[in-house]
DNA sequence: ATGTGAG
DNA sequence: ACTCACATA
């Protein structure tokens, strides 16, 4: 999921949090640290501390009391002691006063410039986005993209028109020789009215490998599950497909795998932000539960599997053996298969909103 | 090869 | 944490 922008979607679930507040000032400051102070550790520090607010279920009334809670020091806690007092930070008025941080948050809502870009750009005297529209020469061709449509990303999609544009691509897809299983992911499936991007998954059904895990020597099995497939141009072929039927309008990258890139419904609908992944058959179940999210769900689901002695990733689940050195990837037919090794209850999509 | 960025 | 794709060198 995108994270750009100033949007209601820049802090995902903080709308109607009791500390909604509180999750709100520190990722502020996580967001400056990123960008501003280019200090992954301590903007990681904000975003750790903010997600333990966030699931929180009371109300914090003093920092002694945060400062309980994993994840939460002593110089938050005394943040939160400022706050609670005073309704402001004195260090957060500072950074919206100032000139350089306001403006390399401005263009680092762009796609494609992060930190590095951005006071590169601030350095040669670029402080604007119209700055920026000015001097396109100075952007890569995926940075062109982001301030093409930079207002347009930051506004979210409706559950309708990705519905509508589900049927569109299964329309489009349909013209292939091969048939191709088609899952949108991310927050989409987990039922929310409205998302940031679109990620949809893709899987062929490849003649060749229906039963991964059988007869065939042991050699033909592992480079057939390496991430190249056989039609190296499988995705570049259905990205022109969707081109031919003014679904993608744009590419920001495109590989064997992975596609990034831009679409629109149709005329009167904004453009948005589409990823495309390829996936093998047996890579399948294991992609969706991973893309499908949130990513804090995934991240307690693996930390679930590997204290029940497996390892989890976007292609497979492994048995970690006692040696720590994980094994063969497990048979998968669904998601709940994933579930069921690792012991744990299975949750709908809507559930994973953790 | 290495760094940047996205997710 | 990890992977993919890109730009640059």
């Amino acid at each position: 999921m995108s994270s750009s922008g100033s949007s209601p979607r820049k802090f995902p679930h903080t709308e109607g949090n009791l500390n909604s507040d509180l999750i709100s000032f520190l990722m502020e400051l996580a967001e400056y640290e990123n960008i501003v102070g280019r200090n992954v550790f301590k903007s990681n520090a904000y975003k750790t501390a903010a997600s333990v607010l966030a699931s929180h279920p009371k109300r914090i009334a003093s920092g002694e009391e945060a400062a309980k809670l994993k994840g939460i020091g002593k110089k938050i806690a005394l943040k939160i002691d400022e706050f609670l007092a005073t309704g402001k930070l004195e260090k957060l008025e500072k950074i919206r006063g100032d000139e350089t941080s306001t403006a390399l948050k401005e263009l680092a809502r762009v796609s494609g410039v992060g930190p590095t870009k951005a006071r590169q750009l601030y350095d040669e005297g670029i402080t604007t986005i119209e700055q920026l529209r000015g001097n396109p020469e100075k952007l890569t061709h995926h940075q062109r993209i982001g301030l093409k449509y930079l207002e347009e990303f930051e506004q979210s999609i409706p559950r309708a028109e990705i519905e509508a544009l589900e049927g569109a691509l299964r329309r489009s897809l349909s013209a292939l020789p091969e048939p191709i299983t088609l899952t949108i992911c991310g927050s989409y499936r987990r039922g929310k009215e409205t998302s940031g991007d679109i990620d949809v998954l893709l899987c062929v059904k490849s003649s060749l490998d229906g039963n991964a895990t059988s007869t065939e020597d042991p050699k033909t099995a592992k480079e057939k599950h390496g991430k190249k497939f056989e039609d190296k141009n499988l995705l570049s072929r259905i990205v022109n497909l969707l081109e031919q039927d003014k679904i993608v309008t744009d590419t920001l990258s495109l590989g064997d795998t992975k596609f990034m890139g831009v679409c629109r419904l149709s005329d009167d609908t904004p453009h948005r932000r589409l990823d495309i992944r390829l996936l093998s058959p047996d890579q399948f179940h294991c992609g969706v539960l991973y893309f499908t999210g949130s990513g804090l769900f995934n991240k307690e689901m693996r930390s679930v599997a590997l204290s029940a002695g497996f390892t989890l990733n976007e292609y497979s689940i492994r048995p970690v053996g006692s040696t720590g050195v994980a094994g063969e990837p497990l048979p998968v037919t669904c998601e709940r298969d994933i579930f069921d090794y690792i012991g744990m209850d299975y949750k709908e999509p809507h559930e994973r909103n953790m």
